[in-house]
DNA sequence: CAAACGTGGCA
DNA sequence: TTGCCAAGTTT
């Protein structure tokens, strides 16, 4: 028996294991009895687009408290499209990958041309294709499948990692080749079931989180474990097959704390079309072979600022870890000498009070820093 | 198309 | 502690 003589026993065994095991309470989903989450929650292809892409490369216990903040902050497209870059990006602040804040504010001006003004607190006037989600930055062929599916209940098929893994499995697909990949996308296609494509999705994904897990699947309560070739020839963990871990470089980065005369702090925004564009940050730069960390400082903030700084005393430092890089931070306090500082790397510059850090978007690092400087100065400050 | 991209949870 | 990796998309 395989999964191409059986979608209906795989679609009929994988709905059943959905009704008892399927995660209901997920916020933006609709509950076990059909109904709408509870008041303060909704269900709306707003919501869901939002979900959908907070959900990107991100685990979902992670991404609950995110969006609960996120539909408080801005309940609906009419709010988010108002709203400016920054605001989005204090929500977003710790979740990662800012670009997709970024992607989401230009979609939001976007949607608002599709759905119409003030329609959009009615889901019929919301697009339900596939080419028009897939138009929008930041939203690919899964997350789009993903939102149309959940939204609208429409039969459009999702790949995303707990899909992959089990179609993998399923048919014991080894290669993370392109023609895999589209093999995956035609199972995808193949298995999705028309009467009710909303679940059947959500139900795949809620397997390959529960049950079809990357380590330690648990084979002997999987509803699919007769149709799974893995299972039954393999091993199923050998599926998909892993990508080569490389080896991070790790490089040293100097940041300066600068304060001028009133005990402000000098910030700058990060470029909007670098990594984490539109964030804020502390002056800094990689260091230079042979060169002291303290000459780095001073030579990041000639170059990158204009001025002239005295390097005081160390504050902290500490290792952070990126996707490709590693990063080892030492952080200065540094004295304002001399020159006017202009953003001649960044695109703005801000002098603030130490206990006004909050109210910008910092990434992960440099909230560490911000902690770290708070202990130092004795500001008691419960936001961070 | 291979590489880039943030972070926190977890073993 | 260190390393893996999660509801992918873009360039």
């Amino acid at each position: 028996m395989g999964i191409f003589d059986s979608p209906q026993d795989i679609q009929n065994s994988l709905l059943e294991w959905f009704r008892e095991n399927g995660r209901y309470w997920i916020p933006w989903k609709l509950k076990k009895d059909g109904s709408v989450p509870r008041s303060g929650e909704s269900i709306s292809p707003y919501g869901i687009w939002i979900a959908e892409v907070m959900l990107q490369q991100t685990q979902l216990k992670v991404v609950i408290p995110y969006w609960k903040k996120w539909m408080k902050c801005f309940p609906t497209l009419s709010y988010l499209a108002e709203a400016d870059l920054e605001n989005l990006l204090m929500i977003w602040q710790g979740l990662g990958y800012y670009s997709r804040a970024k992607r989401i504010h230009q979609s939001s001006k976007i949607l608002v041309e599709f759905v119409g003004k003030n329609r959009d607190q009615d889901p019929d006037s919301w697009p339900n294709q596939i080419d028009k989600w897939m138009s929008l930055p930041g939203i690919g062929r899964s997350t789009a499948g993903s939102i149309i599916s959940s939204a609208f209940d429409l039969p459009t098929p999702i790949l995303d990692g707990n899909v992959k893994r089990i179609l993998s499995r399923l048919l014991a697909i080894e290669r993370k080749s392109i023609r895999d990949e589209r093999k995956l996308w035609e199972f995808s296609s193949l298995l999705i079931e028309r009467q009710s494509p909303r679940d059947f999705n959500q139900a795949l994904m809620d397997l390959g989180a529960i049950i079809c897990t990357p380590k330690n699947p648990s084979c002997s309560s999987c509803p699919l474990q007769n149709f799974c070739v893995a299972y039954t020839k393999y091993d199923p963990e050998d599926f998909p097959k892993k990508e080569m871990t490389k080896i991070k470089p790790l490089q040293e980065i100097g940041i300066g704390l600068v304060f001028n005369q009133k005990g402000e702090l000098l910030i700058d925004q990060r470029l909007e079309n670098s990594s984490m564009g539109g964030m804020w940050e502390f002056p800094g730069g990689k260091k230079i072979p042979n060169e002291s960390i303290v000459k780095t400082i001073e030579r990041e903030l000639k170059e990158e600022l204009g001025i002239v700084v005295n390097v005081g005393e160390k504050l902290l430092s500490f290792e952070h870890a990126y996707t490709h890089k590693r990063l080892n931070f030492t952080v200065h306090i540094c004295a304002w000498i001399s020159g006017q500082p202009k953003p001649l790397a960044s695109q703005k510059l801000l002098w603030v009070s130490p206990d006004k850090l909050f109210d910008f978007p910092f990434p992960a690092a440099n909230t560490k820093i911000i902690s770290e400087l708070h202990k130092h100065l004795c500001i008691g400050n419960k936001n961070l």
